[in-house]
RNA sequence: GAUCCCAUAGCUCAGCUGGAUAGAGCAACGGUUUUCUAAACCGUAGGCCUUUGGUUCGAAUCCAAAUGGGAUCACCA
């Protein structure tokens, strides 16, 4: 890396002039209104020098120029050393990766490895705009962490027990009338998610009801016969009755079923799949461990909490008074159950930012008892997708689901490329193929290209953009490279030999390509840092619109100079990789021919 | 009441480990096609970077407060 190199050259530079030792010393791309590739800032060296920002600037600028040779010349603005990396410097770089394919990492045997945790749906209803946006995250993280050099494991953890799933169950058993999947053509999960909407239907009846002859608020809520046959067949479910169990597995059976269809559709896959109804009991040693510790602490009822009221947080129970344990302890346990089978460096968690507290007192807790590997624990916080009347809500059936959505996006990409007359070679396979690869890909960057961090508002009623900065156009760049290479590739020209061609001066845009190529190392190590799509669905746009300009300005195949002619297509096909390897980072895969 | 997150063009977002004149896309207006895919390219217009104070040679970026928006603070999950 070119930076490396001039940082530790700079360093070299102060010392022997100014007799100054620096710690870090760091270079920025310099503003496209200058000269040059790269900018020193020296403000922060005049103390050093006691000498004035230009003349400072000039001295390391001389002192660069005469020691190291990838430095063709430098220029002085005010206290900003600009230098200008040699041509050459590049032209060397691009010969070496020309061919490389930027998709594959070799991961060394000692890799760290990294569990990352996403999807983790309920059973009792089908997936909506959030879990696409936790999906992609989650897939997505984890591709870009494993293209920075980790060893990864993806999981889900399915919250396939509860109250909330017997919501579904009662209700289908009360108006059910044995309806299932076959014989009503609903797909599994939507079938399910149809009965828990109808619970709270009645739900909501009972409770008006109940009010209506004098009760309070809270408690028609909590008295609504729906409510306490709800809770029965909890009970029931958890000792483990034969009737109430065989349900269970056959309607999330169906669920299954239907999650599958949206998982392959998403393109989205798990190494490893958790289930509550195994886990959820999973915990409770850690508590006899931080009882003996000291560090937890027995009320008289019985119950046990943690008191975090010195970290600012509150005081939190661990354990019921009835012994049984609660949404914590159960991730306390599974947390430590996963460290037990992977030994992970860092595990991940992709949940919505409405658990940040949550996860803050997870990693509390757990460092609180002394477990090393806590430090590890992250929680990849995002922000939730509202619609423009606010907050998605299943039970009430104001969501965006997830299934309608893809189709949606689909069509849309076949009325579109339909429009555009663009399937005119196409079979019906290899059409159909297409609609999917350009509405999915459109999809997923709208959700990926946003800081994950930042919620979204997401407005049915405007469709998502094909133009500008989004996935079909990224796409369409990388197909008319394609294209352009199967035409060189029929006139019988060699453009992926390993030859190197004689190239001695490059265009200021072929210039720009190959230096946003070097920085993909980059900008995958900063995103697996910062756990961030975002930065790689905004590199491959840049990257794709530069190559846009530079392909319009530019003749390839006509260009009547053949050094330049291969040159050129082999910086076409390099292009090409880097957005092919870049978009497979967001879970986007790019056509051949659009 | 407490804590956490967010605030940049009409809209959606970049930029935030402090650096030069704050960038894209959409929408609006105008232009480019006998030439490698026009899902493209070029141009015009659009900004008290929410406000105030502080730190600094230098602040959209760091700190504090205020305002607005969101979330959380169960012996629910």
């Amino acid at each position: 890396m070119i930076e490396q190199l001039l940082s530790e050259k700079t360093k070299e530079a102060l010392n022997s002039l100014y007799g100054a030792s620096v710690e870090t010393v760091s270079f920025e791309k310099t503003n496209p209104d200058f000269t040059g590739d790269l900018t020193l800032v020296v403000f922060n060296f005049l103390k050093i020098s006691k000498k004035k920002p230009e003349d400072t600037a000039n001295e390391i600028g001389n002192y660069l120029k005469a020691n190291v040779s990838e430095i063709a010349d430098f220029n002085v603005v005010k206290g900003f050393l600009n230098l200008v990396i040699s041509d050459s410097y590049w032209l060397n770089y691009f010969n070496s990766v020309k061919n490389k394919d930027f998709s594959s990492t070799k991961l060394p045997e000692n890799a760290p490895v990294v569990m990352v945790e996403y999807s983790s749906p309920n059973t009792n209803k089908p997936l909506h705009l959030g879990h696409v946006r936790n999906n992609l995250l989650g897939f997505s993280v984890a591709e870009i962490l494993k293209a920075a050099g980790n060893k990864v494991v993806k999981t889900n953890i399915v919250n396939d027990r509860g109250i909330h799933i017997c919501k579904s169950m009662l209700a289908w058993q009360k108006w059910g009338n044995g309806e299932t999947p076959e014989s009503s053509g609903i797909k599994g999960d939507h079938l399910v998610g149809k009965y828990y909407v109808e619970f709270d239907k009645h739900y909501k009846l009972e409770a008006t009801d109940l009010k209506a002859k004098g009760m309070s608020e809270e408690e028609a809520e909590k008295n609504a016969p729906l409510v306490l046959q709800t809770k029965e067949m909890l009970l029931k479910w958890e000792k483990g009755d034969k009737a109430v169990r065989s349900l269970w597995e056959m309607m999330n059976g169906w669920v299954y079923k239907g999650f599958d269809v949206s998982y392959k559709m998403m393109g989205v896959d798990f190494d490893k799949t958790y289930y509550e109804s195994n886990t959820y009991l999973l915990g409770k040693n850690i508590i006899d461990d931080g009882l003996a510790k000291g560090i937890l602490k027995r009320r008289e009822d019985n119950s046990v909490f943690i008191d975090l009221t010195a970290d600012g947080l509150d005081e939190k129970t661990l354990l019921r008074s009835d012994g049984t344990s609660l949404y914590m302890t159960q991730d306390l346990g599974t947390a430590l159950q996963r460290f037990e089978e992977v030994h992970f460096e860092k595990l991940i968690f992709t949940v919505a930012n409405e658990q940040d507290y949550h996860f803050k007192v997870l990693s509390l807790i757990l460092n609180k008892l002394g477990y090393s590997w806590a430090k590890g624990l992250h929680h990849l916080s995002y922000g939730m997708v509202e619609l423009p009347e606010g907050k998605m809500k299943s039970r009430e059936g104001t969501v965006v689901d997830a299934d309608d959505l893809m189709s949606e996006m689909i069509k849309t990409a076949e009325a579109t490329t339909k429009e555009l007359g663009k399937v005119d070679n196409l079979t019906e396979e290899e059409a159909q193929h297409l609609y999917k690869t350009i509405g999915l890909g459109a999809l997923k960057y709208f959700l990926l290209k946003v800081d994950p961090k930042k919620k979204m508002l997401f407005n049915p009623a405007e469709s998502i953009d094909f133009n500008g900065n989004t996935a079909p156009f990224i796409m369409f760049n990388y197909v008319r490279v394609q294209a352009m290479l199967r035409k060189a590739t029929d006139a019988g020209i060699h453009f992926d030999s390993s030859e190197t061609m004689e190239i001695t001066s490059v265009l200021p845009k072929e210039k720009e390509l190959i230096i946003k190529v070097h920085s993909f190392e980059t900008i995958i190590q900063q995103a697996a840092k910062e756990f961030s799509p975002a930065l790689i669905a905004n590199y491959t746009y840049d990257l794709a619109k530069e190559y846009s300009q530079y392909y319009h300005d530019t003749s390839i195949l006509k260009e009547e100079n053949n050094e330049k002619k291969i040159f050129r297509l082999q910086l076409s096909n390099m292009v090409g990789n880097v957005i092919k390897a870049s978009t497979k980072l967001l879970g986007i895969e790019v056509p051949e021919r659009m």
